[in-house]
RNA sequence: GCGAGGGUAGCCGAGCCAGGUCAAAGGCGGCGGGCUUAAGACCCGCUCCCGUAGGGGUUCCUGGGUUCGAAUCCCAGCCCUCGCACCA
């Protein structure tokens, strides 16, 4: 092949790209139709708009965008939006660092990202685009939260906050500074401590929906394992029992546990100190209350075995003894009931307490016979034992096992059986400005009033910079009247928590304009769930859970036929550098922007998607994405060279058998591949055709009409990963209309195919074995010879046989024939334990002959395959099925 | 502490789920050769050890086990990463 100065066959990657852009731009390829049937719906996590694109966007994009590509050539309708989560603090703090308003900063920052996204060609549908800020969009947060709270999944309970009592306001926690001194930190702006103080908030119930949460992530095989069993942790399931103990103050109090086995060995009770009892008792016991006021404002954490005695008794309902109740602070007021009956014995934290305070430490759990641990060894005087066991000093119930007993002692002591989860409440009160206003009012007389739905969208007010929440100081704003009584009232003036925006916002690109509801239902239900997800690991608690909670309201309440948002989840890795994540404040980046103006948007993609699997991080290197460049430019000059008439063609002979078949067999890698989100491997396929190709007319003259086959399954085949230079490509090869909307190449591969090659390449290996061990300057010929039938029919009957294989094959008229050779061979056949699928001997002679010329252009040599029946005897002698017979003469 | 994922040749990284054509893809780096006035780009090959005919040896964190056969399955241990964690 002979290539003019590689100057003129390479590309300028800004040129190409922003001239296929507006081509498809002029197509409408990326826009999905609303009359669609069920478009594969796939979503990139929306960004929030800080103004600068990241590496770890660009690859998520390219994901998104290659397998959208992908799905559409292979003739599916696609949905692949893009929105704006355009809510939250970056823009506050901006706003009050510069002189300038949060929405216009939100904005510029929008279109800065914009214009890098689509510089980047990545194919969203920007027709669905959406902005979380924007009135049309949060209306549907408002009119949700007010759904929300007829249907009794909103409610006002206290939190704790973070107060700043110089600011008089309250802090988000990325506004507390943490502080040797003041463990609950200082204030940002004023460094005064921080306190907590607990005010009332708006929350949505999720733990209504912990068990479905919980247990639905089981069936959730499209999801990674990592993630489901991160929201199992977050969301904390326990299974345990609550069981009701009466003290001398006369008050039944319900206790939670998971190991009500024990309670025989209850040597002590104990409340926390924010318990509705601790509370009672304090305000009659000057001890407790003290103890109550010092664990509340603590400036070091206390030790985590203090406590303090009440004075009064608990009566434990399996042995009927009165046991001393304490308040002791490592009892918290939210897990379980903030109640409990303590087992020094038996649990780590309860033991060192009753060492602390010289309380009894009781036995009533020994290891069972089948436990790693003898019951001689164990001392509960010294540690406490927590593993399950038999019950002792138990009374009747000795020798019963722990689960066994647990049933047993539900019904026993009158408890239920209980399932407490670690999820809270979701609390989406935030005392800041740049969110959705929360749609209420306060009235002096009727209470909290949601804004009538017609007075929808509650909009901000004008921004303003103070020290606490501008919506506080928007006096105007704030006084309004009371919808149901008409008096003066004042509206609320926290905003909504942006994971809000975020909890549907896959259901409003269903139908983004639309003015009568947050999204079509009809539509929804047929484009729902999500087709696949790709996004941060890093959202795999709040974003992953709170979306499934807000499409299970909605199906609850009948907006939507959907109960899991989200059918397929990948969870793409770090782009690092210097085995580092990227950082700006270290210099330790790559910015986007730069690169793509100097390499191109798909040399960015390209180098991504090859490097790694997608869900594993990998690191950034020059010379990676160099390489990727050279391979575009690579391509980009092979086709050059075909189409100005470069590449001498004639009819390429037995190559080309041999090189169709090698297309097939990438393009049918590179579909199944695609499918399971491996372009790395998918790409392996396409860098080993296009070397293919290179070499068929390095070393003959190609048959047009399959080169060029080639070349277009090359193009094709890139499309999604190099989506500009795949159009330059197609376009260079004549071919009609975009690459973007072809048709992916179908095929069947042969069966055999897999073993064929194989053959190839064994044979091949095995050839350099031996030039290299023998020491063989230059051969002259190289004779390969396919194996005598009777091996392959002595083969296929070892297979078939158990026992004296040996001897049943020479009992065959067939193989004895071949007497001495025979035996041998029977032997090894007997020997091998297992034999492998080969080609039938004909099959194995013609895939030599097609490949003999890979020998003939690397050895420089004539290359003779024999068949079956017609090599040399000693040659033949040599060979095996699947191992032909080689000879090099030099 | 509980839970999840992982440890593969100089580096990065496939393979492991469905055990066997696995001394283990590919990229990067290195070495040799070709092309070229030269450089770059491009092309060909080599890159665990020994070996003058396709052989042998030792490998996929360590140690056991299952199997005719283990990078792949099981058990134990070591190390790394991540998540949750004063969770009764």
């Amino acid at each position: 092949m002979s290539e003019s100065s590689p100057e003129t066959r390479r590309f300028d990657p800004g040129a190409v790209e922003s001239k296929w852009q507006r081509a498809w731009d002029e197509a409408d390829v990326f826009h999905a139709e609303n009359d669609v049937e069920d478009p594969t719906y796939v979503l990139a996590m929306f960004p929030y708009p800080s103004g600068e694109m990241h590496m770890g966007h660009v690859r998520n994009y390219a994901i998104t965008d290659a397998y959208a590509r992908y799905r559409r050539m292979q003739g599916d309708a696609v949905l692949h939006p893009m929105g704006w989560d355009s809510f939250g603090l970056p823009a506050e703090n901006a706003a009050n660092e510069r002189d300038v308003d949060p929405r216009g900063w939100t904005m510029d920052c929008i279109t800065n990202m914009k214009e890098q996204m689509e510089l980047m060609g990545l194919g969203f549908d920007w027709e669905r685009e959406l902005t979380t800020c924007e009135p049309e969009y949060f209306r549907w947060n408002q009119w949700f939260f007010e759904q929300f709270y007829e249907a009794g999944v909103v409610e006002r309970q206290t939190a704790e906050l973070n107060w700043c009592p110089d600011c008089e306001t309250v802090l988000a926690d990325e506004n507390v500074n943490t502080h040797p001194e003041h463990p609950d930190g200082i204030c940002w702006r004023c460094d005064t401590p921080i306190e907590n103080r607990e005010m009332d908030q708006w929350f949505f119930t999720t733990t209504d929906y912990a068990d479905e949460l919980y247990d639905s992530l089981d069936g959730m095989g499209g999801w990674p394992d990592n993630v489901r069993q991160m929201q199992r942790n977050w969301i904390g399931k326990q299974e345990g029992a609550s069981v009701p103990f009466d003290l001398s103050t006369g008050d039944s109090v319900d206790i939670f546990t998971t190991r009500l086995d024990t309670i025989h060995g209850a040597t002590f009770f104990a409340l926390a100190p924010g318990h509705e009892v601790a509370q009672r008792i304090a305000a009659d016991n000057d001890e407790v209350a003290e103890y109550i006021h010092r664990v509340d404002h603590a400036d070091e954490a206390v030790p985590e075995t203090s406590g303090v005695f009440t004075g009064e008794y608990a009566t434990n309902p399996a042995t009927g003894e009165e046991v001393p109740v304490y308040v002791a602070d490592y009892v918290l007021e939210d897990i379980g009931t903030g109640a409990l009956y303590a087992v020094p014995a038996h649990d780590e934290r309860d033991h060192a307490f009753a060492q602390a305070h010289d309380i009894e430490i009781r036995q009533v759990v020994e290891p069972a016979p089948d436990a790693d641990h003898d019951p001689g060894d164990v001392d509960v005087q010294t540690a406490a034992y927590t593993a399950d066991g038999l019950l002792v000093n138990s009374g009747e119930y000795d020798g019963l096992e722990s689960a066994r007993a647990r049933e047993r002692f539900v019904e026993r002591f009158d408890g239920d059986s209980r399932t407490a989860h670690s999820l809270r409440d979701w609390c989406i009160s935030r005392q800041r400005y740049w969110g959705t206003p929360i749609p209420f009012v306060e009235c002096p007389d009727c209470g909290y009033v949601p804004v009538p739905e017609e007075e929808l969208p509650v909009e901000l007010p004008e921004f303003v910079r103070t020290t606490g929440n501008p919506l506080d100081a928007a006096e105007e704003w704030k006084s309004t009247t009371c919808p149901d009584c008409g008096g003066p009232a004042e509206r609320e003036t926290d905003t909504m928590d942006t994971f809000v925006d975020s909890s549907w916002y896959f259901l409003r690109f269903v139908s983004p304009e639309l003015e009568t509801a947050p999204f079509d239902t009809d539509r929804a239900n047929n484009w729902m769930p999500v087709d696949q997800y790709v996004g941060g690991i890093e959202h795999a608690t709040m974003h992953l859970i709170y979306s499934r909670f807000f499409t299970k309201v909605l199906d609850d309440m009948g907006l939507v036929d959907c109960r899991e948002p989200f059918e397929n989840l990948l969870t793409q890795g770090m782009v690092r550098k210097n085995g580092e994540a990227m950082s700006s404040s270290t210099g330790n980046v790559v910015s986007p922007g730069p690169f793509v103006e100097q390499y191109g948007s798909d040399t960015g993609r390209l180098f991504m998607l090859s490097a790694a699997r997608p869900e594993k991080d990998f690191d950034w290197t020059e010379e990676g994405a160099q390489s990727s460049y050279d391979f575009l430019q690579n391509v980009y000059g092979l086709v050059n060279a075909y189409t100005e008439g470069d590449i001498e063609t004639g009819d390429g002979g037995v190559v080309d058998e041999y090189v169709t078949r090698e297309i097939d067999a990438a393009a049918a890698t590179a579909t199944e591949e695609f499918e399971r989100f491996r372009f790395n491997h998918a790409f392996q396929a396409v860098r080993d055709l296009v070397s293919l190709l290179r070499r068929y007319a390095d070393h003959t003259t190609p048959r047009a009409e399959s080169f060029e086959a080639g070349l277009e399954t090359v193009t094709k085949l890139l499309a999604p990963v190099a989506p500009h230079t795949a159009e330059e490509l197609w376009h260079t090869l004549g071919r009609e209309g975009l690459v973007a909307t072809a048709d992916w190449p179908t095929v069947d591969l042969a069966e055999g195919y897999d073993t064929a090659r194989l053959l190839v390449e064994n044979t091949r290996e095995d050839i350099r074995d031996i030039v290299d061990v023998a020491g063989i300057e230059s051969p002259e010929r190289i004779d390969v010879a396919v194996a005598p039938e009777w091996k392959y029919y002595a083969r296929e009957r070892a297979r078939e046989l158990d026992g004296n294989v040996v001897g049943q094959l020479m009992g065959d008229s067939r193989i004895q024939a071949h007497g001495e050779a025979a035996a041998d061979y029977a032997k090894n056949l007997a020997a091998a334990g297992h034999i492998d699928d080969q080609l039938p001997p004909e099959r194995e002679a013609t895939t030599l002959v097609r490949a003999s010329w890979l020998l003939e252009r690397e050895f420089d040599a004539e290359v003779v395959v024999h068949g079956p029946d017609e090599a040399p005897a000693d040659l033949a002698a040599k060979a095996t099925p699947g191992r032909p017979g080689i000879r090099i003469e030099e």
